[in-house]
DNA sequence: CGCGATTTGTGCACGCCTTCACAAGCGCCT
DNA sequence: AGGCGCTTGTGAAGGCGTGCACAAATCGCG
């Protein structure tokens, strides 16, 4: 990472930077821009315009320009934004440069897929251990990997030292594997339980439910239906712009 | 508030109740809110306050008290809010009495996992075709369904209706998958590959990508373990209140 | 019948995020 | 060297969402 100059992260005074704060909204954009930013540099692109990566990463152009300016002035004027530069700062921002290591607990349908989703692992993140309260399931091979029993996950997640976890058992159990993780020092969950966790305030927790998901577009379906049944309503056809994406 | 009769949809003038314009966050709360409500309904619980519907939601009370007068005027002062009631009111506006059917497109890892989830089928949702590009698994039976090849996509999708389509493919044939879609008239798509899909204005996307909800808590990882390792950091220890959750 | 306890519904203020519009800066061409 | 076109970075405005605080409404009880 840090390429002299304009590499260092900005407001560094010794060797531990300061972070900036971004905004929550910016954050949750950054791994968009970085995938985006990657297929940019398999092609062979030296450099994008804000217009360009806005586009391929579904955004528009000025939102783009003042996420990224909230991590420095990477960009040059006249030209665009490097490519690898850009790569390598919000690489470094999104603490994906530590290849963190990642436990999963619950391997039943979800949590199978899960283990062995190509995705984490080409993005910095490694499942090192996974874990089920099933004993038919403990001792299973999935990916390499050997499930363990979940009376194991506090010590073996303490041990590995493990700061990510993630929930994929059904809703009744993910307080008591939530409660586990935390006690064994994991600082951040990532459930796909319905229903809500209580955790300490120093333990991050974001939330993936698939069927809410469903129930949102239900909801849009359900309003277009009623639009184009009213009186008023145009008969669904609103032109072919581009892109319609429904919520945050 | 009007009130008069408390059951019929407000503002129902006809048999096409008109449809009240909610804000998009409030209606991304809906589901969990049914959620909660069905789980207080299972515990014979008659009424809650929006107090206790709001904890068991994982809100705070002002915001489900305003989310809910959205709807319209479904509480009793000084009592709370009828359950049963409230649950019929959210599972009309989410449009989940229609019991809709879903199709499902990628069969792999992830895939596989989707077309048994349960959570589908126990909230109104009903995966009725599941396909795949791949002749290998043409054929298969996953769940009580047959896979079907993605040529034979649109035709199916068209013949049955549906209204709402999930895309677990590997990026690189999203776009085709979600072409196809809409050429069969599907007008929700829930997309689990990683990138953009463009779509015409008319039909809504939803996105999850697993990797990016990682990506994200890595970054609070990076943030918490900079501010320990400052000096003006404190120690992180910061009390034990209840749930934080990162994001939106 | 009236009163107090309780809980909803909402007006208001504040803060975050988005979007526009433009000045500042950079490279290239002449 | 100078000017021109292009692109970034940002000030300002507007919109949306959140949370507070309180009035209005309902129930139960004396």
């Amino acid at each position: 990472m840090s390429q002299q100059r304009h590499g260092s992260t900005p407001g560094a005074a010794d060797g531990v930077p300061a972070f900036p704060d971004l905004p929550e909204a910016t954050i949750a954009r950054l791994p968009e821009y970085l995938r985006a930013l990657h297929h940019l540099a398999e092609t062979g692109a030296e450099t994008v315009s804000s217009e360009g990566l806005a586009a391929a990463a579904g955004v528009n152009s000025a939102k783009l320009r003042k996420d990224l300016s909230h991590l420095g002035s990477y960009g040059t004027r006249g030209v665009g934004y490097d490519v690898a530069l850009l790569v390598d700062q919000i690489e470094y921002i999104l603490g994906l440069d530590k290849n963190r290591a990642v436990c999963l607990v619950g391997v039943g349908n979800l949590g199978h897929a899960l283990a062995g989703y190509a995705g984490f692992a080409s993005r910095g993140f490694r499942v090192v251990a996974l874990f089920d309260a099933d004993p038919k399931k403990v001792g299973e091979q999935i990916n390499g990997l050997t499930v363990q029993h979940t009376d194991d996950l506090e010590r073996v997640a303490a041990e590995e030292s493990i700061a990510i976890g993630v929930i994929a058992t059904p809703p009744g159990t993910a307080q008591a594997v939530a409660d586990a993780l935390v006690a064994a020092g994991v600082t951040s969950i990532l459930n796909f339980a319905p229903g809500v966790l209580s955790v300490p305030s120093n333990v991050d927790v974001r939330k993936v439910d698939l069927a809410i998901e469903l129930q949102i577009l239900s909801f849009h379906e359900h309003r277009k239906a009623s639009l184009t049944a009213l009186p008023g309503g145009r008969s669904a056809q609103p032109a072919s712009g581009d892109q319609e994406v429904v919520g945050s």
